[in-house]
DNA sequence: TAAAAATACTCCATAGGTATTTTAT
DNA sequence: ATAAAATACCTATGGAGTATTTTTA
């Protein structure tokens, strides 16, 4: 339903230039300088401003982008209702998750929600914050749950839940530990470099002067399960969110022995683009979510 | 940025029919027709049926209507926006309200707003709760604040307030009432018929099957302080919003006689173009306009 | 039969292409 | 010298028009 002038807009915005807009919409670069000016004139003002032969975009280009790509996703969204609507099949909703909520929160929520929308099928995807941010702009997804901050001018949303980031060990190794320091005699294991579990570690350490390599030794391991069993095995310690070992803690398997000054609890925030014609629909689905964890 | 056929399909639902959309948009009768016929192939269904001569909207065409509508509506305020970035003037907030919350609750809200916002003005109409509603949808406003109950399906919106439904009189006529047939006594002033505040009293009235010849005398009033000087005067009581009266009340000038089986509130409720792409910046300004009121 | 939408076709406006110039690296 | 956008001009697709048929109230 968006004119074409406006999906041109979209392309060239992504990639900060017309000549590789107009191949990726098999058109010539003269038609897409076309359909720029033609924007140009409706808005009152310029998108780009061209500096030799680079263009970059005015703020006006950045607002336009910014409500242009929503409503692109969104018409996707509706083109999609429409064709649907004597199947009897809701639209798809394609949620993507970071590492630990896919593993340990998302199985319960997605159980639930089956439950509760039999007719609607959920797509699950996980990958890191950024990748995830990147395609709820580009419409690859609907929604996110994730656990650091986000763009709040491009992103909307609400926290599902508040998840407390815990030290565990196991059993036989724990040790009351009344400080970060006292547990630095311990090795450490810790997810692979970029994962947020890791970097939450990492600036808690910063925050006071210490590093990964300031622990007895440390022990890199790319998988949630393998760090749980490594832990339990005794082989050393590890910080993650509690909602990943809560099944270990209650069986007494692993041990929380979180010192009182690294107690650090993090949202879990489910997100969608701003200014989503969805957004209530998504608010709504939030409430239902979040009554499914209590 | 809305495709033609879009623009073309929204004017011809409005008119439910092609020939007149054709002439409201200077084109032809067979251009209409190819321009639906477009959008439905993109749809993958009909959007309207043509029974005979008429033509009437599926459950698509009337899903595709209330989606492009708002697409529309915030179409004109992105481009608003853009016009005026460097003029660093905020785009105008088109506010409906209704009679009592135009002259009794606005005043309050916009003189706050106007500290806060300098740069936005604000336009502020007043009408019934029917036309404010077609407003929204024609994108001749942005916001309406109204009494009644709203059509969920194509609005949203959120509780600015609850405000009390009280029977007054002047200090010298009042005397105790214990229930609603203690004040058939009095004369009784109302607005015009088809008044909100009117119809609550007669919905009131009709719930203990009475109705508004029941009381001794009937003066119908078209404005809300000719009546508040009518029941000043001592020449009858009348059913009005207490904020309309929050003044007499507290100068001693009127009281309130509310029998305890007629008290009544009702919400006064800011709302919006469901889906729209100003819906969150709409939900802020309604938590600036709840904390003014306390 | 009258009023509205659908169909068939024709035409021309404009979306898009080609060729070239401008600009800056 | 090269890479990218702007400009000028041209072509042809498809959007809109005209004429007509179909449908049914």
């Amino acid at each position: 339903m968006l004119d074409y002038r406006a999906h041109t807009f979209i392309i060239a915005y992504r990639l900060r230039s017309f000549t590789r807009a107009a191949e990726e919409l098999h058109i010539t670069q003269p038609a897409v300088s076309q359909h720029i000016k033609q924007l140009e004139a409706r808005a009152g003002c310029r998108l780009f401003e061209t500096r030799g032969r680079a263009i970059h975009s005015t703020p006006a280009g950045d607002l336009l982008y910014r409500r242009l790509s929503v409503m692109a996703n969104d018409e996707a969204r509706i083109i999609d209702e429409l064709r649907r609507l004597d199947s009897a099949t809701a639209v798809p909703l394609r949620l993507g998750c970071t590492r630990t909520i896919a593993d340990y929160v998302a199985p319960r929520l997605l159980a639930k929600h089956a439950q509760r929308h039999p007719k609607q099928t959920v797509h699950l995807r996980s990958a890191n914050t950024r990748d995830l941010l990147t395609s709820l702009e580009m419409g690859e997804l609907d929604l996110a749950l994730v656990e650091g901050p986000y763009d709040r001018s491009s992103f909307d949303g609400s926290v599902l839940s508040t998840e407390p980031y815990v030290a565990v060990a196991s059993p036989r190794k724990a040790q009351s530990a009344h400080a970060l320091s006292d547990l630095l005699v311990h090795p450490i294991i810790v997810r692979e470099k970029g994962s947020g579990t890791r970097e939450i570690l990492e600036r808690m350490l910063a925050a006071q002067g210490l590093e990964l390599g300031d622990f007895a030794s440390v022990i890199e391991v790319a998988s949630i399960p393998v760090i749980k069993e490594f832990v339990r095995a005794g082989r050393g310690i590890t910080f993650i969110y509690r909602v990943a070992v809560s099944e270990e803690l209650s069986r007494g398997e692993l041990v929380d022995l979180t010192p009182a000054d690294c107690a650090a609890h993090h949202d879990f925030t489910l997100i969608w683009q701003q200014g989503s014609a969805y957004a209530e629909s998504y608010r709504a689905l939030l409430d239902e979510w979040r009554s499914d964890l209590l």
